[in-house]
DNA sequence: CACTTTCGTGCAGTTACTGTAATTTTATTG
DNA sequence: CAATAAAATTACAGTAACTGCACGAAAGTG
């Protein structure tokens, strides 16, 4: 019948909705703060029913943060576990920069999730522990890729990946919060990089002391 | 009267209240599971109302989790900021560490806190957020002994300041996770120190790339 | 023994969230 | 196009964490 995009009426209709209550919540959150603005608040404003607001989003939270950063796909984990030799840390934080990268078309969006996340001790603790989680299933990763370095398989090995890890994550907090600050200059890549000079720059510190 | 050890009656029986929902709390969480406990079965437990449950802890977390860990003190800043030069990131993991280590004087009841915090990531996240929360505190304090140090004052330096503890953070939460899974071998001490020494190997593996 | 302060409690209410079953809306098929 | 399947939306009832408030009981004090 009428010209449409491409798919069908049922899913234009479900972004239609998605994008109503998202908008509805994060414009109310700004403006009200996160903790004063209530579900129904959010509902009525969205003109939804309370159940389909939890189905569409799980969450209070959940609408806010935005879906959660993916797992790298198979070509990434491949790419990465080859590139052995190199430097594990700063292409780990690569890695995990490009998955929490895009995955937001709309700017606006995006800014204020940051906006409200920085302010929001809650948000920001959830949104630590998500990145916390995805931590987890990079540890296997980073073995895989120690191992293929020629890394003799040990306990040790275990504790090192899982550390590389960590590291990465801090290097990511880290960025993150100069970016939810606005306090960041130059583009992402640049920021990164300087973040990792730095991290080298003050574990040297305690070598010759 | 009768022959007590120190503080009147009523601190006496606050602290007991106190131990035995506290006793009741981990109990269940350990038997069934800390989301399957619910808190009017803790409350039915220690015989104690809702109320009063949520006078003495605030919330269903705060039972388990524990009392937060406290600022250094005053002497420990100054110990800290005056002892310029070394190695910063070193003396500041040593500094939280004491922060969060005793603080529990019944090594059962720690046990099972650390127990169940490793199977449930909710109270996980929760004591990650506390940690975080901790770190805030922080960044002033390592910005004083940058200066202190005779760097000179600024931007780079509240941000080499906040990457400091961030790291540091970094090998807290990975020195937890080994005492929480039971992996630690030797005492905290050198758990640390061998912590340290991995983030050294690993961030030197990109120098010479 | 009065008197004050602190504690514990009951109770009503708010808020986030879940399960279920009914109802409406969209897609498919004969 | 009508019958029907599939999916979305809804109302409703219920659970569980948590808060504010006001009242009575206990403990400290002179």
């Amino acid at each position: 019948m009428n010209s449409h995009s491409d798919d069908g009426l049922r899913a234009r209709k479900r972004a239609a909705t998605r994008s109503t209550i998202e908008r509805a919540a994060l414009s109310l959150a700004l403006e009200h703060g996160y903790d004063k603005v209530t579900v129904d608040a959010i509902c009525e404003a969205s003109m939804v029913s309370q159940r389909t607001f939890f189905n569409y989003f799980g969450s209070k939270e959940g609408v806010i943060l935005g879906s959660a950063p993916p797992m790298p796909t198979d070509a990434d984990v491949d790419a990465f576990v080859h590139a052995a030799g190199g430097d594990v840390l700063g292409d780990l934080v690569l890695l995990m920069a490009a998955a929490v990268a895009d995955h937001e078309p709309d700017r606006d969006l995006l800014r204020s999730r940051r906006v409200l996340i920085q302010r929001t001790p809650d948000l920001m603790n959830r949104e630590i522990a998500r990145m916390t989680e995805l931590q987890n299933g990079l540890v296997a990763m980073v073995l895989a890729r120690l191992r293929a370095s020629g890394r003799a398989d040990s306990t040790d090995l275990v504790e090192e990946a899982r550390m590389v890890v960590t590291l990465a994550g801090s290097v990511m907090r880290y960025c993150m919060e100069q970016f939810f600050s606005g306090s960041a200059a130059g583009s992402p890549r640049e920021v990164l990089e300087r973040a990792l000079a730095l991290v080298r720059r003050i574990t040297d510190g305690g070598e010759h002391g």
